[in-house]
DNA sequence: ATGGATGCAAATGATTTGCATGAAG
DNA sequence: CTTCATGCAAATCATTTGCATCCAT
């Protein structure tokens, strides 16, 4: 188990006992998770307005990765100074599967490229999976 | 001038002025524009709930490409079934500036491996500009 | 003709903001 | 002690839905 609250003041962010049970929630989660699923899973109560605040921060600083899977909420997952997933996700069931895809090597050359400092990214692919596919073929 | 009538028509979706004035739109901005953006510069007057359904239809076909700057509107940008912009977003500014990345090379790989049909992807880098960067340092 | 596309009004739901209080450095 | 984090209530804003009508095929 990491040490979040090292994560934390290495980002120069305040430790807050909040800030830690968000990331050992999602830290301890093999899926993406929404502000509702996060909260429900927390150890102690924290407001929802809190927690989005603190995302804010903690995918700012590059420590959670947050993702956007077009069914109108955001997603979190930990990222700490390691890597997240990606995923594949079916426009028409829904469906979500993680996938092997990195950007990383590709990072350093936009960097200089662009003069940008990169604290994270977006990457989701999306389609039909093998069942939908068919079904849309076959009518 | 791309035929968009034809574009249409080839994903088997029906031929009707809105969506051609949506594309025709789109495909003369040279940035990604949100709907209420889009709605003010197409020639004929379209309700806003029918630019989001005809978007959605747009984007799960893959004529249109949606994206997200993480700023609460969705973003679209014509791609045809050639290729369309990522970006490098300031989280601190809000500045956009567009990158040269590619993961078009990929995609049959994940096909092969997932068994989905790639229709669309995200990708968007966040990070921290130059000035943005050196501000934060200073402090 | 018939199914899909559009307009309108109203609802939904995620995210944000202002302000007062409490905890962290 | 001073800045930043939190809780609460209320507001905001993008997006969706139900329904009636209209247009494309």
């Amino acid at each position: 188990m990491e040490d979040f609250e090292k994560i934390i003041r290495r980002h120069q962010l305040s430790v807050t006992a909040a800030r830690i049970d968000i990331l050992t929630t999602l830290a301890s989660s093999r899926e993406p998770l929404t502000i509702e699923q996060l909260g429900k899973k927390l150890t102690k109560s924290v407001h929802t307005t809190t927690l989005y605040r603190s995302l804010k921060i903690l995918v700012d600083s590059g420590i959670v990765y947050q993702t956007d899977f077009r069914d109108g909420a955001a997603y979190y997952e930990f990222q700490g100074d390691h890597h997240h997933h990606h995923h594949m996700v079916c426009t028409q069931c829904k469906q979500r599967v993680s996938i092997e895809l990195c950007i990383h090597d590709m990072i350093p050359s936009v960097e200089t490229s662009t003069g940008f400092y990169v604290t994270s990214h977006l990457l989701e692919l999306f389609g039909l999976c093998k069942n939908c596919k068919k079904v849309s073929h076959d009518k």
